[in-house]
DNA sequence: ATTTTTCGCTAACGTATGTTAGTTTGTTAT
DNA sequence: ATAACAAACTAACATACGTTAGCGAAAAAT
């Protein structure tokens, strides 16, 4: 009858959320069929329901887990007695880390939760809005103790979030350059910009 | 009866091209219906059919429309007499440009041709792969020149791509920041970033 | 004025999708 | 050994989708 396997200590659930967001990157969350993760999976597609609610659940499942990995660092960090500067590059290490070794959750969670239904939807963009403005805040700390160029910080914001989600293409390209070295070429060209010039 | 209303020099099938342009910026590819296409441009789905051969015609003429002008774009620059750093800059203006001016198709040349079905598929991911090749090319040539830091010219690359993909966040947060304003701040970091520190 | 072409309509087709109901099988606890 | 539960199956549903066929009206060409 084909079980699901479960190693210990991970649930048949955590298994198809993780099928799910392969399924997802790949195809995108419209096109991914129920179907389609079942196979994956290596079961019927009725099958699924016994350990999930909806296809969207899956989705939130997703979003949500990531958007509060994310929520909790920035909470951590904001309370580290350190320069601005460092704080936001102990902010992009952590979007780096996570998007190379979190990929296909973090890919999810960026590119599809417009697929979202609206008590998750408004939420889910709240919490994005809310984690950029604090972003921009720490920035602006930045700027006004001089440790930063002087710059609008949203538009900084965008381009330093925006940035990190182009390891993408790098996660495509077969792994030409190590992680450690994209993360250093990543923290060299972003952060370094920040510095003021002179 | 309802015809479409075509101003002169402008026909059915582009009014459509563009409404489907929007409408999978709205929803993605695959979540936008042909009668939701149908509605938005005032007609029956059935009646699309009299001006375009597919959906996925749509996205072809979407996606290669905005790759052909990026192409012909770093053609023009790469044949002229100027600094690498400066011809960077011209075609960071130009997608900058792009994005603001011709938001939706950029938008869904972006993010939606994965959706492309195959010849047309693998044509449209060459095209981008040359793309960023030259791009690349023009870095490592303005690294040698010492007109710009020496860093991983493919990060860079991928670093200034994915950062014009992130107006789309400006264009929804009802334009706070001028277009020019957004433009000279984005090469402000950007290219202010390239130049050799010290 | 008449023919031809363009373009819209209604109706319908086949297929794919998410999901439910009800049943059977394997696993665990008594 | 048996009862209880978890998790798989088959069958089917309603709905939504892209698309085609065929027809009538409007516009353009003659």
């Amino acid at each position: 009858m084909a079980r699901i396997k479960t190693e210990n200590n991970i649930s048949r659930k955590e298994i198809i959320v993780a099928k799910a967001a392969q399924l997802f990157r790949e195809k995108g969350f419209k096109a991914a069929s129920m179907r389609d993760l079942a196979e994956s999976v290596g079961v019927e597609a009725a099958s699924l329901y016994n350990h999930i609610k909806s296809k969207t659940e899956l989705l939130h499942e997703l979003c949500f887990g990531v958007a509060n990995r994310f929520m909790q660092k920035i909470e951590e960090v904001e309370q580290e007695r350190i320069p601005a500067v460092e704080k936001i590059e102990k902010l992009l290490r952590f979007h780096i880390h996570e998007m190379i070794h979190h990929y296909e959750e973090v890919y999810v969670s960026d590119r599809e939760w417009k697929h979202l239904s609206d008590p998750y939807l408004s939420n889910f963009q709240n919490q994005r809005r809310i984690y950029r403005k604090r972003l921009a805040a720490i920035i602006e700390t930045g700027i006004r103790a001089g440790e930063i160029e002087p710059i609008d910080a949203t538009t900084a914001v965008l381009i330093l979030l925006h940035s990190i989600s182009g390891i993408e293409s790098w996660h495509r390209s077969k792994h030409k350059i190590s992680p450690e070295e994209l993360e250093n070429n990543m923290i060299t060209i972003l952060v370094g910009g920040l510095y003021p010039k002179k």
